[in-house]
DNA sequence: AGAAACTAATAGTTTTTATCGATAGGTTTG
DNA sequence: CAAACCTATCGATAAAAACTATTAGTTTCT
């Protein structure tokens, strides 16, 4: 059994065809086979289903697979180790970002980043929360930024900042008035969310829900930009809630409608998030401090009261 | 990078030697030679020493084993999954008992485990603590009985059962007259104790140390076996504590000194010990259940007081 | 000090094997 | 029913892993 058999297992139960994996492991199709088949030949079962189409993982298959992954990072944690002594910082590092999160924060460090680290080749993708557990948990993603907590075990998630929601209220609504609002305020019917929004928990509200039943009676929103959110506002179709940072770069006229909340605000604990195998570690823990870094100063609420991604 | 660059890693710095780490990886000594430069060249980093003698890892080296013996560990599971899919239990086992376990538990079991599971080669061997947990760290055992709880964080403990101990006071003995004696009775003084005994804690009194002052005045124990004691015992030299198991074959004479000890009896913790990287786990589950199985019945306490095995 | 023993690296050779291109045999798809 | 698609097989080749023999450098023993 070597490392190259099992990464050929992989490859070919991730893309269910042998001669997508053949040219992802840039080895002709016949090398795939045969390698498989040895591995196969030499533990005495079969891991792959070849007779439905497309191909499937047998029982024991899948177990192997699993194994097999784990097997794959420990080995590839080796060249860590090595670039980690060596104080090397470099290598491609796949960072994935949620929408939300992405015009604001990612300005902020980006540049700083480059400059301090410029052998890391960052590779930055817009995902939403589920893509990006998906891709950590495949190993096709290095990092991501997104709002937690998750609550998933095989992710580990490093905390960057908590980032208030501030209230938009259009001169039409009926909070406009106010000069702070309080969660208890918040009415469901008249307020828009974007679809991959965070949920008020337990006892305040749940807004995930009222996004849902809204959509039953007149549209659905599925953009991921809060910018459709205020146009959409400003039609008075609605009060919408905009995380703190999304406030900073807006017109006089649209400052005017911000509405703070009472403390302790409802917020969301934006994290740096990675695959509980700690892969490039290094760069990682580089990120986080290059983040923390930028962040202090910019964002430094305390009293705020978190709120949860998870629509449960 | 390969598993068996890795394997050759390993025995290298095991054996601290390049020709005797050949015989036991079963090729020459150029092979290991060459496969080892080949590594290092890929990892451009030295693993090894060579100017020191014997042979030595450099710093980085160190860290490269510990995490080549983690992937070369994982590698061996693979089998072990097939093992299991296939409800294949064999091979060789290698199972390590303390002294003072080993005359008493391996009778009741073995005859019985080896018919179960003709497939498996047992290869026991009884060895102290100490050696056992070196041993299980390095991989070079698969499982061991031992006293418990050893607090170690590399090393998963499964209780097999509970076994009192049992006062032995020949007649000279102050406390022959007594007919159950309580853990306050103990005097430190008139007490004989094995090197690799077990340890009262915490409120009771510590027994260790009691040991140690002993030896400093007259002489000291190395021996492993409880007869001894109980010779020694006899020639008026102090009482002894014996494991129950221990009392079931003496003669009438002898069983006229022992003596229980009131609920809670002091008791040790009996173990299936093994790393918590779960190889071979099959074996272990068949191997404790065979176990749990014979002595259900023959040992059955419940108000017992465990007696920790750690000097602390 | 000098010979013997030991150890790791090197050179040259053989054996093994991983990979390739071409192709056959089997599906599924339009 | 042909075209497209997909995997297994075959024979050739180049890469590499292993071996034997030897060298060069130690350490150990006399």
């Amino acid at each position: 059994m070597t490392i190259t058999q099992l990464k050929y297992v992989l490859a070919v139960a991730e893309h269910q065809n042998f001669t997508k994996a053949a040219e992802k492991t840039f080895v002709t199709q016949p090398t795939l086979s045969m390698q498989i088949q040895k591995l196969e030949d030499e533990l005495d079962i079969l891991i792959f289903d070849r007779s439905k189409k497309p191909i499937d993982l047998t029982e024991i298959g899948k177990k192997i697979v699993i194994q097999a992954r784990n097997i794959v990072n420990e080995a590839n944690r080796i060249s860590d180790i090595v670039d980690q002594e060596k104080g090397f910082i470099g290598g491609e590092f796949k960072l994935g970002i949620i929408p939300t999160i992405m015009p604001t924060l990612l300005p902020m460090f980006l540049r700083n980043f480059i400059n301090k680290y410029p052998k890391v080749k960052l590779k930055i993708e817009e995902l939403n929360t589920e893509t990006i557990i998906e891709r950590l948990e495949e190993g096709h993603l290095d990092a991501a930024i997104a709002a937690t907590p998750l609550q998933n075990e095989t992710i580990i998630e490093r905390p960057l900042y908590y980032e208030p929601f501030v209230a938009y209220t259009p001169e039409s609504h009926r909070l406009y008035k106010k000069e702070v609002i309080e969660v208890t305020d918040l009415d469901l019917n008249d307020m828009l969310l974007l679809e991959d929004g965070h949920c008020f928990k337990d006892g305040v509200i749940n807004l995930c829900k009222a996004v849902r039943d809204y959509g039953d009676d007149s549209f659905s929103l599925e953009s991921g930009s809060f910018e459709t959110l205020v146009k959409l506002s400003n039609e008075g179709l609605g009060m919408t809630l905009l995380p703190y940072l999304h406030t900073l770069d807006h017109t006089k006229k649209e400052s005017d409608y911000f509405r703070q909340f009472t403390k302790p605000s409802p917020a969301r604990e934006v994290s740096l998030i990675y695959h509980k195998s700690e892969l490039k570690l290094q760069i990682i823990e580089a990120l986080r401090s290059t983040i923390a870094g930028v962040v202090k100063g910019a964002i430094t609420f305390q009293n705020v009261q978190i709120i949860s991604p998870l629509s449960k």
